[in-house]
DNA sequence: ATGCTGGACGGTAACGTTTCCAAGTTTTAG
DNA sequence: CTAAAACTTGGAAACGTTACCGTCCAGCAT
């Protein structure tokens, strides 16, 4: 007869040299509480079709012998994806995917999810491969901050996936984002208003986003009746401070200086700032996104902003409800509004920056 | 005869209302390739004891199927532990905890791990719970930055555990920091060696951090002959903003208020300078850890600052060590240096501080 | 009593991988 | 030319869980 026997937690001879706690199994706890292994799993998995004093019973050896299922052994079963998501987005030393990062950890642990994370800096190729890891792991859904590049290679990925704060192309998904035609338009109508007629604006390169930010900007000359300056459109190499530092110097170095910097991204404002400061410039200033100690600067930056934590809550509720299979609808389209925040940068009229200018 | 067939992507007479591309497995890539099981097994692995050949011909197979292995699947294993490592840590929105992500991120990504991330705001039990969360997903290591509490819970997880940024009681584990007590000192010292002798100290709630900078602060005064005015030691309720800014207003309008102030937390650092602000008040302040734009603000920060994001490398490549069982040392502790960064709020004498006083 | 229904429970087959062992094949040595 | 050794290879067990399929028993209707 093949006794299958098995030592619940055996003393090994030798110990170990990796000292490595033999974890209680089901069958660990069947057997101790005298009961069927799948007994316990109906216990462990809400319990119903079990008898009261049965079930209590299997929960007193869950608890005497600590056990804690096995996710692994459990996301192996057909069907049953594990309970985690993957969200993958760029430099993490960026508030902005921090905020969304937390935000969205937040909401799937509430629903006992996991969030595995990768991290992509910025590598078309890099995200790929980094994707492919994650689905490996199988995951029940794919949070995406998407790079440029094609993102058709999710459709065969066989897991719900959500875009945020950008779509991808080659794919059709879910997408949270942020108005960022509208902000756009705000940020260029508030300095308009000011009666500023030469607004540059920074674009971090080709990023979606910088194109509907761009979009608004236009849009905002036009309604007012004025021609945008094309040279007074910067198309950043990069899209970090630094750049913008060097954008900015140059710009204002210019004969002809404009009398108000759109900054469309956080970074870029920072570099807008950095470089003003140490040119001792005036132009007005507005960003997009808001950003820590914005109102502690010597002036205060005015920015249009949105609710970015929103943005990665509303993204992990979407995935939740499409891993759960709740949510049927065809893909859906979140857009979250944007607002102006004045505080000072951007209040300033076009003589503040001609004053200073020679 | 007992015909295991199994068809390879198979078409379903009805969609699947969940679209779950099946996926290939070392099952198919066997059967294209015409081999055994065990084979594909190998080739995955790196393919030794394998006719190049018949390697070559999996590949092949690999590739034409778009193969790619199931990590769930191969963590089942006994031994093998999952490639993923999990980090624990507060609010991701605290560019000091951003940081340590980031680059404990990179570098489990570089050896093929994926991070899992746990992010607990604050609270004893939650953080308990979360930790029994990941070690049920079987991943390879645990990465924790502790709140206060016994972690001796953590013993018995059968995973190596690597504490972040302060250690933990309970347990006997590898721990990787900053020299608190030496950063304390070295600002306190830059303080007195300006002159200031009345320097107040903000402390964040029971951290083991806090205790350690205080002793550096301590230190510093007693090398300096002099005596600490306890009511300039101020243990805040919270480790937040708001509650320095509540902290520093009340210093300031005491009758005798301190010359100088040593912020022993970025997010203090940003309450002392908001109230200040306000106040219109200047004694000098030196912060612990750098921050974004702390050389921007109108008097730009001193700072005594460590290399955060190599807390979190070493963090992950001592818990990757450990994960594989390359390293069998003890407890290892990895004690960072700080550095005094000058900006300007730290080198204003004490006379600055008087003159506004009044 | 007997047959039936249905709930409670035990056992077992997967899931996709790795690892071990045995069998087969080639190479090397004697 | 044979024996042994080394290398390849296929097959099967096992990892811990869930899902399904029986079995068993109590209770009920006939």
């Amino acid at each position: 007869m093949p006794c299958r026997q098995k030592e619940v937690n055996p003393v090994p001879e030798t110990f170990p040299n990796t000292p490595e706690a033999a974890r209680p199994t089901m069958i660990d706890v069947a057997r101790r509480a005298g009961v069927g292994l799948g007994t316990v799993s109906r216990v462990v998995n809400g319990g119903h079709g079990v008898r009261e004093e049965t079930a209590q019973r299997v929960r007193t050896a869950i608890d005497q012998l600590g056990f804690q299922r096995n996710e692994v052994a459990r996301a192996l079963r057909p069907g049953k994806k594990s309970s985690s998501l993957a969200l993958v987005l760029g430099d993490l030393t960026n508030p902005f995917y921090a905020t969304i990062a937390k935000a969205a950890l937040e909401v799937a642990g509430q629903s006992g999810f996991a969030v595995v994370l990768g991290s992509v800096d910025e590598d078309p190729e890099g995200e790929k491969r980094a994707i492919r890891e994650l689905v490996s792991r199988q995951v029940a859904g794919l949070m995406i901050v998407p790079d440029q590049g094609d993102h058709a290679f999710l459709a065969g990925a066989g897991v719900p996936v959500v875009f945020v704060d950008r779509p991808a192309t080659g794919i059709e998904a879910d997408i949270v984002m942020v108005d960022n035609e509208g902000g756009g338009r705000l940020a260029t109508e508030h300095l308009l208003n000011q009666g500023h007629e030469r607004i540059a604006i920074l674009l971090a390169p080709s990023y979606y986003t910088t194109g509907r930010r761009l979009r608004g900007f236009r849009r905002a000359h036009r309604t007012a009746g004025l021609e945008v300056d094309e040279s007074l459109v910067v198309q950043l190499p990069e899209g970090n401070a630094e750049s913008a530092e060097k954008a900015t110097r140059e710009l204002m170095l210019r004969p002809d200086p404009p009398t108000a910097i759109f900054a469309s991204t956080n970074f870029l404002t920072e570099g807008v700032l950095r470089a003003l400061g140490e040119l001792g410039r005036e132009p007005a200033v507005v960003g997009f996104d808001d950003f820590r100690l914005a109102d502690m600067l010597p002036t205060p930056v005015t920015v249009v902003a949105s609710d970015i934590a929103e943005l990665g809550r509303s993204a992990a509720r979407l995935l939740l409800d499409r891993a759960a299979g709740t949510d049927r609808r065809p893909p859906q389209r979140i857009v979250l509004p944007c607002a102006l925040i004045q505080r000072g940068s951007g209040e300033r009229p076009p003589s503040a920056a001609k004053r200073k200018a020679r």
